[in-house]
DNA sequence: AGCACGCCGACT
DNA sequence: GTCGGCGTGCTC
């Protein structure tokens, strides 16, 4: 009756530009832990909070404060190195905590009542089984060598390794090794991809036993994904699989992280706050005392870089620790051997060949042998853009500055940017001629040409060729993507024509050719890192092919890779022909460097989107001149550019502005974003500034 | 972010 | 005459 009440100060959802405070304020009967879930009255809803001080000071009370509504008790306090991660990430990308925190919480936490979720909480867990010793395959030398650094070590690694050089090995014997120290201990590890979870999780749980392992993506089902939550708080699951959204799960006891395919663009999130998985990983295993792995066999240049050996121009080197596993695994007569690349000058070729005679020619010769073939191309649909040849008349959008995107198979015109669907015209909509042709080529288009083109040639058995398409578009169902695999993999196809999706993390044992048709736009591109991102493709690629031994050895055969370009003495293709990332490393590096590029500068962008590109802009420069004026700290080491329209400067009729920032200090960058938040709410509550849709800031953008 | 309130167009 | 569009404002 007379105990006083307790203020406990809480983090809600809310974003940072919405004018509420990162934490609010309620009372309570009891003080509560830091990290105790919460419901609490907000307006007239109630809704999940994370206490964040739970006894804080009374606040000198100019409002009467709403009591909280109710203590999730069942479930343990969110741990203190938790809140830091999340206060962190806040911090760092610009958000507010509140948004962090409970983005990062299972939805259904949010919307679960008090008796539902006891009810969850009251289910028996499975008894963890003990973890399945199977017989292990000897390591290879460098394996053996890579985990002994890393148990002895602290890190961070940079696991540099080919692929089919058993870098998942390796994960799995510094996993096996390092919860066997602690019986709570708990590993962390991630992919890129949601399509390359279930693999992982074969192999995880064959080596540990399902009751030990659960995974945390965006492809689960809202009790699933509760349900790995708690596990993963309780310490009950010692292995977190997932992806990006994973580096926040709840892990009391984590020792370690494991970031697969660590180069991958996915690691960054495009949407809310845009936090890269792989740096907080790397974060979180400095504050938390985990060790924490990279791994890749084409690293981003940030951590290439941030591996560098000491020299003596140089004594400290980089941060992290590189491990190198340059050959691949496995016996037998072509199995330590990466594909042969072959270029293909087009210049050579005449106008519009879209499949060069030798490579035509290779195809067919793989199909007569019974092998598969896979060829990439990063367009789906059947042509990029419709035209009229008698007024000029093209398929553009009329909400985006973007082409609509011709699809034979269902007579449809598509925006790849706002879903905008026509029917494809019969006539030129502008002038009525029938004379409108697609431009370019799309997945849809190689399938049916290539359809064509081996029409004649038989397979082993006397058969006609399969061919099979794999895109956004075939694999829009759920488990498409899998049961296509798995055709791929049953032999039921000869050649297999796709996107990049093709080319993440998927072992087709029996492909032996891998063909890039059209590879040149990234070669000179706007975005800086294009020819990075295009070599991870080729290699990546590259290595899908001939990672079954004993059949290539059976077949007599060696793998290739075939490269279709206009310019094949380009770096990129001379570093891929030799299969020498460090020395393409070495010299994009070394552009970076004298560009004064990341990960020599540090980056951020601000967007703003407006109903005009005038109002957009406006605000930028307003924000902008908001900066100066006020002369905010960190300022003189960070340059603001001019703002400018994004590339696509309107989707669905939304006009979107961009300006950069850059500096040679993080710190500086960092300190002066900061500052500029609060001026930049400012700035958009300004009458003049009505017009502005939103506002965003992305630190360590990938794409400028 | 939600969720209200509030003022202008096509329907039972 | 109402249902509903999303502009503006508020939440400890």
């Amino acid at each position: 009756m007379t105990a006083p009440l307790s203020t406990v100060q809480v983090a809600v959802h809310t974003p940072s530009h919405s004018g509420v405070g990162d934490l609010l304020d309620y009372t309570s009967e009891r003080p509560l832990a830091p990290g105790t879930l919460v419901r609490v009255p907000l307006g007239r809803r109630v809704v999940l909070g994370v206490v964040w001080v739970g006894d804080g000071a009374a606040a000198p009370g100019e409002r009467a404060l709403r009591p909280v509504a109710g203590v999730l008790d069942g479930i343990a306090p969110l741990d203190a190195p938790w809140r830091r991660l999340v206060a962190f990430a806040a911090r760092y990308y610009q958000r507010s905590l509140g948004e962090v925190a409970l983005s990062a919480l299972p939805p259904q936490l949010r919307d679960l009542g008090p008796e539902q979720l006891a009810r969850r909480l009251r289910r028996p867990a499975r008894q963890a089984e003990p973890a399945i010793t199977s017989d292990l395959i000897a390591l290879s030398a460098e394996q053996e060598s890579a985990q002994a650094e890393i148990l002895s070590k602290p890190g961070p690694f940079l696991l540099f390794g080919s692929t089919g050089s058993g870098k998942t090995e390796v994960y799995l014997r510094c996993v096996q090794e390092l919860l066997a120290q602690d019986a709570n201990a708990q590993a962390l590890v991630m992919v890129p991809e949601i399509n390359l979870t279930p693999q992982l999780e074969e192999r995880f749980t064959a080596r540990f036993g399902a009751a030990s392992v659960v995974s945390l993506h965006s492809g689960m089902t809202n009790p699933q994904r509760l349900k790995a939550w708690l596990a993963a708080h309780s310490g009950q699951a010692r292995i977190v699989l997932g992806t990006r959204m994973a580096v926040f799960a709840s892990l009391p006891g984590l020792r370690l992280i494991v970031v697969d395919e660590e180069h991958d663009p996915s690691y960054k999130q495009q949407e809310g706050a845009r936090y890269s998985a792989r740096d907080l990983a790397i974060w979180r295993g400095r504050a938390q005392g985990a060790k924490v792995i990279l791994g890749s066999a084409t690293p981003s240049l940030e951590s290439w870089h941030a591996s560098r050996p000491p020299t003596p121009d140089d004594p400290e080197g980089g941060r992290y620790q590189r491990l190198h596993m340059p050959s691949r695994i496995g016996s037998g007569a072509g199995a330590g051997e990466l594909p042969r690349v072959r270029r293909v000058d087009m210049n050579h070729q005449p106008r519009r060949t879209v499949f060069s005679a030798p490579l035509l020619a290779a195809l067919q010769e793989r199909v007569e042998r019974g092998e598969q073939s896979m060829i990439l191309l990063n367009r789906r649909g059947y042509a990029p853009v419709l035209h009229c040849q008698d007024c000029g008349w093209k398929s553009d959008c009329p909400h985006c500055s973007a082409h609509q995107v011709f699809h034979k198979l269902d007579r449809t015109l598509r925006c790849h940017h706002c879903g905008f669907t026509v029917r494809v015209p019969r006539a030129c909509p502008g002038c009525g001629s029938p004379d409108i042709v697609p431009i370019g080529r799309g997945t849809e288009q190689l399938e049916e040409q290539l359809g064509e083109l081996l029409a004649a040639v038989r397979r082993p058995d006397g058969t006609p060729v399969r061919i099979a398409r794999i895109d956004a578009d075939t694999t829009r169902a759920k488990g498409a993507l899998q049961s296509q695999l798995a055709q791929v993999h049953a032999g039921e196809v000869d050649v297999l024509v796709g996107t990049q999706m093709i080319a993440k993390g998927h072992d087709f044992r029996r492909i032996t050719l891998v063909a890039a048709v059209q590879p040149d736009g990234a070669l000179f591109s706007s975005d800086f890192r294009a020819p990075e991102r295009l070599f991870a493709l080729l290699m990546q690629a590259g290595g899908r092919a001939g990672r079954d031994a004993a059949y290539l050895a059976a077949q007599g055969t060696r793998c290739e890779m075939w490269v279709q370009t206009f310019h094949p003495q380009h770096g990129v293709f001379e570093a891929l022909r030799l299969h020498d990332y460090p020395a393409f490393a070495a010299q994009q590096l070394k552009e970076r460097e004298e560009a004064a590029m990341p990960p020599f500068a540090f980056q951020a962008l601000v967007r703003a989107d407006a109903r005009t590109q005038e109002v957009a802009q406006g605000f930028l420069a307003a924000a902008s001149h908001a900066a100066h004026a006020h002369g905010l700290p960190g300022l003189e080491q960070v340059t603001l550019y001019p703002a400018v329209p994004l590339t696509i400067q309107r989707v669905a009729n939304v006009e979107r502005a961009q300006m950069l920032l850059e500096s040679s200090s993080r710190t500086a960058l960092q300190r002066f974003l900061a500052h500029w938040q609060p001026v930049m709410q400012a700035t958009r509550s300004q009458p003049e500034h009505k017009g502005l849709i939103r506002w965003l800031v992305d630190v360590d953008p990938l794409a400028i």
